[in-house]
DNA sequence: ATTATCTATAGATCTATAGATAATGC
DNA sequence: ATTATCTATAGATCTATAGATAATGC
């Protein structure tokens, strides 16, 4: 068995993290707490000693599973690969993007179950939201800030919309289609006046 | 009881109609089979005299609740009130809509379960997708087909993203921005020159 | 004769809790 | 002494089916 301070935490941490995975993948009533707890080397009798509820592990998978821009901005910044706004619009219009939500933008998979979840998880939801179009807005300049933040909210919007159609549609062509074309333009956009 | 061929097609059409509302409201599971026919004066035992299976359910309900653009669009055809496609911005971006799914665009309230559900709902769903851009396209003529219709795919992907977004949200002030915005920046793209 | 509906229920979930066990940390 | 984990289970779902009932439609 064997527990400190410190194997908790990894614990603690090692649920969250496969929760943030499964329910991107498989939606937030998509897998159950035994499932989870099963995945993760362990019995559904320990959960309710990191978690108050299920709803408690909700709002820390989809807050866990936000942010993996940040990160590599964060990155870019302290001397990793350079983060640009053309290539933040491939990465997220990517193929491969579509074909992993698992590891994928938490939005793009979950936003109308969020939408439906509690006060605590969709509160940090508009802690990330407010975040990724600041990140957005910074990578993508323009003539003033004001604008620079309309911009950043349109083109959050659009990037989150085409992913969930993307996905939605079963026909490959189509959504290849509107994955190729919403990068098109935004990149084009971009360059000209708007 | 009492039920002749055209009450038992009646019965199917309000259990359909009711769950592309229910779904809506609630996510695709949101809410069972008992709940639903009990919703709508039956009980669970007559489900599957109309459905194979819960799934077909899901298929007919997801594809019932599109549409309701095609409808107006259609209505304004035959003499109903005209629509514009800065109308339908102002529609589709509305608090009003924010605020009741279950009557509302079923992307936005479902994309991502969709993503996850069987062939035939997304087969159907398709279909949809390619409807809308079509109608979108059509309510926004630019210097050729080929260019509308890319332009009506940005678009379709903004309001869809931009209302999920306006939904998971809890900070009031953040979701009316984010409609707000989109709808702004949408016509203005519009009259201007893309 | 057929079938849409009803009541009742089987069997499989799922969340949450109870109580035992084994390790940490004072 | 405390607590993270385990096994076991209560109680509440949920999908799907069985069999009875009552109406339609030949």
């Amino acid at each position: 068995m064997g527990f400190s301070k410190a194997q908790r935490a990894k614990t603690h941490e090692r649920i969250v993290k496969l929760a943030a995975k499964r329910f991107r993948e498989e939606g937030l009533a998509g897998i159950g707490i035994a499932g989870l707890m099963k995945e993760a080397g362990l019995t559904v009798g320990g959960f309710y000693k990191h978690f108050d509820s299920r709803n408690d592990l909700v709002a820390e998978a989809v807050n866990s599973a936000f942010g993996g821009w940040k990160r590599r901005v964060d990155a870019a910044k302290s001397g990793g690969p350079p983060v640009s706004y053309e290539k933040l619009i491939d990465d997220y219009l990517s193929e491969a993007h579509r074909d992993n939500p698992g590891t994928g933008c938490a939005f793009s998979a979950l936003a109308p179950e969020i939408a439906r979840s509690d006060k605590r998880t969709r509160a940090l939801t508009s802690e990330q939201v407010r975040n990724d179009i600041q990140l957005i807005a910074a990578l993508r300049p323009a003539k003033d800030k004001r604008r620079a933040r309309s911009r950043a909210i349109l083109t959050f919007s659009a990037l989150v919309g085409a992913m969930a159609l993307a996905r939605a549609v079963s026909d490959e062509a189509l959504s290849r289609e509107i994955l190729k074309t919403v990068a098109d333009l935004l990149k084009k956009f971009r360059l000209e006046a708007p």
